[in-house]
DNA sequence: GTGAAAGCGCTAACAG
DNA sequence: CTGTTAGCGCTTTCAC
C-alpha cells in the first residue's frame, strides 16, 4: 500500500486493464463498455483514487477554471455578482478564481496575467482598464465584461435607463421636482450612462436636474457631497451608488437636515448596508447575481466554441426599493431644523472608512 | 510565425541552446551562466515566451496556489483577513484560491476537495467542519486554521481573553456593573471563548453578566435578540459580532430606547459598517489583517518544510474602538422613552437582509 | 470496445 | 555550466 496519490495506472493494474480505459471511463464514459466502466469506477474509489486536474489540463488545455476579476473584493457591490458568478460555474463543473485589484489598475493588469495561463476564461466585473487593454486581454482568452459596452467585446449589462426611470419616477411621485445628481467616477461607464439617461428623462418629464462631483464612490465621497450640497439644495438627490447616499445623509443629518422629510436620497446597487442604517436607503437594485450568472453562462459557452457576436446583449431590468430615505417633498422650502442634539459623533480617523465601489 | 504560445522548446531552438538550459534559465537562474540566461531571456521575450505554470506543476507539485476557505465571502468580517492573505501570498508569488461555502457544510467539502488537488496548502477561515474532518485535510496538504484551536493542527488566533478584557474595561469605565452577552452560534469556536472570557474577567471585577442566546450572528439575531433582551434589560450588552450589535440596535430603539444613553453596546471584528450606522457602533478590533497574513506565512513555511509544532502559538492582541453606541451608564434606572414618532420602516422583507458572521 | 504508444511543457537527475 | 534523457499523470490517435 503505497501513500503516493494513485494514478491510472495503479487502478489499471488493478483493474486488469489499460491506463488508457481507466482514461476514458473518467474523461468519456461513452466510449466504454458500460460493465467495464462500473468496474473501473469501483476499483478506482477503493483505491481513493481521483482524477488529477493538472495532469488532465496539460494535454487538454482544459484546467475548469475561470477568473472573475474584481476592481475591489471588499466592495459590497460585488457580492452577488460572485454569489452568481460562481453557482454558475460551479454548476458546470468550474472553479472560479476571484481576483482583487485592490482598485489599482496595476494590480489589476498584473492579477490577469498571472490568471491567464491556468484559466479557460474570464470575466471583468467593472474594471478599470482601458478599452485597448481590455482589447489585448480578448485576444488571449475568451472574455466577457460586465456592465460595460465595449465594441466587439462580449458583455452583459443592466439596464441603466430603465433604473434611471425607476429612481425618477419614485420622486416624482413623491412630488419631487428637482433633483441633484451625485456624480460618481468620471471613469466609471456607469456613472457616465446614468448621468445621461438621467438628463434625457428628466427633461421629457418637466424635471430640473443638475449634477455635482464627481466624488469618490465612499461614504467619504458622500460626505464630501454634502458639504456641496449644503449650499445648493433640491429636495431630491440621486446618488451614484448606496454608500455615496449613505455617507451624504449622514453628514447631512448632522448639519440638521430630516432625511426624508427636508431631503430625499436615492442610491444604486441594493447594496446589503442599505438596511442598516437610520433611515434605511431606497436604491434601485440591478440584477448582480443574474449579471454574475449570466456571464459565465456567456463566457462558458464562449469556451465552447460559440460565435461572439450572438446579436446585441440586452440590458438586464433593475428593480427599485422603496425605504426611509425617501419621501413626499416638502410642500414649501423651509429651513433646516437646528442640531438640537450633538451631531453623531464621526470617526474619520477610524481606519477601514474607505470602502470604495466601482462599477 | 506559429501563432501556438511558444514553448522551452521554441525558445532552445531560436537561442541556439538545449530546452533544459532554457528551462533552468528561468526556475533556477543561479544554475546557468548569466550571459546565457541574460540572452535566452531575451531570445524568449522576442518571442512571448513565459513559462506555463501547469506544466511546471505537472513534474514539481508546485502550482503556486493556496487556497483560503471562508464561511461566506460576502461577509465583511472577511475582508481583511482575505486582504492580508492575498498580500502575503502574492508577496511570495503565490495565487489565492479564494472557497466560498455559503455557510454550507457540505459546499465548504467540497470545495476544499476540489481545491486539494490544484493548491500547494489550505488556510482555513472559521471553518465550519468538525475537528475530525480538519485533521482529515491537514493529512492530505499543509493546513492553517484562522480562530480555531485544535490540537496538532497549526493556527493563528486573537487574543480573545483581551478582546474581553477591553469591552469590559470599557463599560466599567463608563459606570457599568451589569452586562448582558448576547452569544453567537454555539459552534462558533470564538463565540464559546469569549463568553468563558467574560464569564471569569467579569467575577474580578464585581459586574454582573448573563448571557441570551445562541443566535445567528447577522442583524436579523440582532433584533431577535432585542426582543428578549426588552424583558431583561441591563445597561450594558456586548454582543458575539457587530451584525448581531446593528440589529440589535435597530430593534431596541424602535422599542423607544435611546442608546448610548439607556442602553449602551460593544461589538465585535469592527467591520466596516460599524460607521454607517448612527450611533457608530463600538467594536473590539481583532487584527484580522495580520492574522491573514500571518496565517499565509506560516501555511508557506510550512509547505517550504518547515515543522509543524514551532512552539505555542502566539494569541494577536486586539484594539478597541470607541464610538456612538457605548456611553455613562445611566445613574438610575428609568423607563425607555415612549415612541413618540413612528417606528423606522424596517424591511424585512427585501431580499439580502441576512449577511451571517463566522469567526 | 480496448490496448499500445506518442506526446502536452516542463523539470530533474546524470553525464560530460 | 550545459546537453541528454527520462519521466510527471493524463489524453488521444491509431490499430486490433
Amino acid at each position: 500500500m503505497s501513500d503516493k496519490t494513485p494514478t491510472i495506472y495503479d487502478v489499471a493494474r488493478a483493474a486488469g486493464v489499460a491506463p488508457s480505459t481507466v482514461s476514458r471511463a473518467f474523461s468519456r464514459p461513452d466510449r466504454v463498455n458500460v460493465d467495464t466502466a462500473a468496474m473501473i469506477r469501483a476499483t478506482a474509489a477503493a483505491l481513493g483514487y481521483r482524477t488529477n486536474p493538472l495532469a488532465r489540463a496539460l494535454p487538454t488545455g482544459q484546467t475548469s477554471m475561470i477568473a472573475l476579476a474584481t476592481a475591489d473584493i471588499t466592495n459590497p457591490y460585488y457580492f452577488e455578482i460572485i454569489r452568481g458568478a460562481q453557482d454558475a460555474a460551479a454548476e458546470r463543473g468550474y472553479t472560479t478564481l476571484l481576483s482583487d485589484a485592490q482598485e489599482s489598475v496595476t494590480r489589476e493588469r498584473e492579477s490577469i496575467e498571472r490568471a491567464i495561463p491556468t484559466v479557460e476564461g474570464i470575466v471583468l466585473a467593472s474594471t478599470r482598464m482601458s478599452d485597448s487593454a481590455i482589447r489585448m486581454v480578448a485576444k488571449q482568452r475568451p472574455l466577457i465584461v460586465i456592465n460595460r459596452d465595449i465594441t466587439d467585446v462580449p458583455h452583459v449589462v443592466a439596464d441603466h435607463a430603465m433604473s434611471v426611470r425607476q429612481a425618477v419616477d419614485h420622486l416624482v411621485g413623491l412630488g419631487h421636482r428637482h433633483i441633484t445628481y451625485l456624480s460618481g467616477p468620471d471613469a466609471a461607464w456607469v456613472n457616465a450612462m446614468r448621468w445621461r439617461a438621467l438628463r434625457s428623462y428628466a427633461a421629457e418629464h418637466e424635471v430640473q436636474v443638475r449634477r455635482v462631483g464627481p466624488y469618490p464612490p465612499t461614504a467619504t465621497g458622500g460626505r464630501q457631497a454634502a458639504e456641496e450640497f449644503r449650499d445648493h439644495r433640491t429636495s431630491a438627490v440621486i446618488a451614484y451608488n448606496d454608500l455615496l447616499a449613505i455617507g451624504f445623509i449622514r453628514r447631512l443629518v448632522s448639519f440638521g437636515a430630516r432625511v426624508p422629510q427636508d431631503v430625499s436620497v436615492v442610491g444604486f446597487d441594493n447594496i446589503f448596508v442599505t438596511q442598516l442604517t437610520s433611515p434605511e436607503i431606497t436604491s434601485v437594485a440591478p440584477p448582480l447575481r443574474t449579471l454574475g450568472s449570466m456571464a459565465v453562462h456567456n463566457l462558458l459557452a464562449l469556451i465552447g466554441g460559440a460565435s461572439p457576436t450572438t446579436g446585441r446583449p440586452l440590458a438586464l431590468p433593475t428593480r427599485l426599493y422603496a425605504r426611509g430615505s425617501t419621501g413626499a417633498a416638502p410642500t414649501r422650502r423651509r429651513a433646516w431644523r437646528s442640531v438640537t442634539s450633538p451631531a453623531p459623533r464621526e470617526s474619520a480617523t477610524t481606519p477601514g472608512n474607505r470602502l470604495p465601489s466601482p462599477d
